[in-house]
DNA sequence: TATTTTTTAATAGTATTACTTTCATATATT
DNA sequence: AATATATGAAAGTAATACTATTAAAAAATA
């Protein structure tokens, strides 16, 4: 099982302790992928976590003090992924309609492994960011933690989507909408592709999602008359 | 405190006794409105209902048999009443586009009080499809309950939708998804604009939501040539 | 190397959740 | 008056989401 990289530094304030400081901290978030992808957020539990890894409960809290904390600080990583890909896909790009071309791209393709080793936490941790990351924020605590400032790396990356959008059109009046729009929506097709196919029409192989979502996107940011 | 009105009939799988048959149902359902807005879906429970509404616990297993099974059965309840009112909204009207424009008004507008009395259970409900709607698929038992039809009505409003947009451009190859998009989009939006203000562009009392929306489908169906 | 500090594991404990079961009582129906 | 149904009260269970204490192991430092 191929680990995440070590490359993202996450806020200090996403954990209890840094899981990228020890052995135990990288254990609990890469099997804790694996355990959320497999039971799902609400059936996932530090007293299982801890059984599986060989370690105890009590640990695990050492590190996060709950397992939304965790969930918090899995979706940070993501997004810290997300805009790594997001400077260096766009970067040195002049012509604006590419850039957001790509980044539309980048969304719909998500954070995958490199290698094509299949299963491995990557791909488990875009399948927890479809099907579980709405839970994050869809809570009673969602002001209080959104001051602390724990959504800042997903408003940046809307941010910088925005941007490209002005650049082709500065007259346009929601690029904030249209980028939460279809971030949202790319995450929510994916899902019922698999689990509601009669609120899509994804068709195997045909990347639907990517064509619907370029076409609106462009077809959106057009002038009026 | 205005009840739901006893016009919807709903599935018998959504329920273990029928709410609306009897005084207490009545009460669960009313009151579960009130508290699920004010705590959040994750803190209510079925006691703390049962001290509200001077019951016991063991008398609201009778009528569902989760919390979640409550959820389900208010999401049912909502697309209900905007099923019967979107049919009503668009009989009579043989201009398409006037169809679609009219649809998407009703669900930004979503359900509400008739009579302006405010936090009303409507109102409640609403709030509650907004925060809370995605949290009833977005499980490990979707699979198993899709199955079993328990988002049959939800469904059937898309599947309503995207005959509209059919009868405007037949061509148009995401018909669903595009519904679904702008669905989940209006609920997340209303989010936003509340508690992740970032994430959207929406003023106060510019209808920007609407506006948003009604220009992204229109735009989103036009021929590509 | 010895000492100190840090980290982890093990255990126990608490309050709450999400139920289920049983039984008595109240109410409605025949 | 007998019977069926609905509700309430109480108790019980297994699990959750933690916290606290203590001791052992590992790592850092003097």
């Amino acid at each position: 099982m191929q680990k995440l990289p070590v490359l993202l530094d996450l806020d200090e304030h996403l954990y209890s302790k840094n899981p990228e400081s020890t052995a135990l901290g990288k254990k609990i978030v890469e099997q804790s992928i694996v355990m959320i992808d497999s039971l799902g957020f609400e059936a996932f539990t530090f007293k299982k976590l801890g059984d599986n890894i060989g370690s105890n409960e009590s640990s695990i809290y050492r590190y996060f003090k709950s397992k939304h904390a965790l969930l918090l600080y899995l979706f940070n990583w993501y997004w810290s992924w997300i805009e790594c890909n997001l400077v260096f896909t766009t970067n040195n790009i002049n012509n604006a309609e590419e850039k957001l071309s790509r980044s539309i791209q980048l969304l719909c393709k998500g954070i995958q492994n490199e290698n094509n080793i299949p299963n491995n936490n990557k791909v488990l941790l875009n399948r927890i960011i479809v099907s579980e990351s709405v839970k994050v924020y869809l809570t009673k605590d969602i002001d209080s933690e959104n001051e602390k400032g724990y959504f800042k790396t997903y408003k940046r990356v809307v941010q910088r989507l925005s941007e490209f959008l002005l650049d082709i059109n500065p007259d346009f009046k929601y690029p904030h909408m249209l980028v939460s729009t279809v971030i949202e929506g790319i995450h929510h097709q994916q899902f019922f592709s698999e689990h509601l196919p009669a609120l899509t029409d994804v068709e195997e192989g045909q990347n639907s999602i990517l064509k619907f979502y370029t076409n609106l996107v462009f077809k959106a940011i057009q002038d009026e008359d």
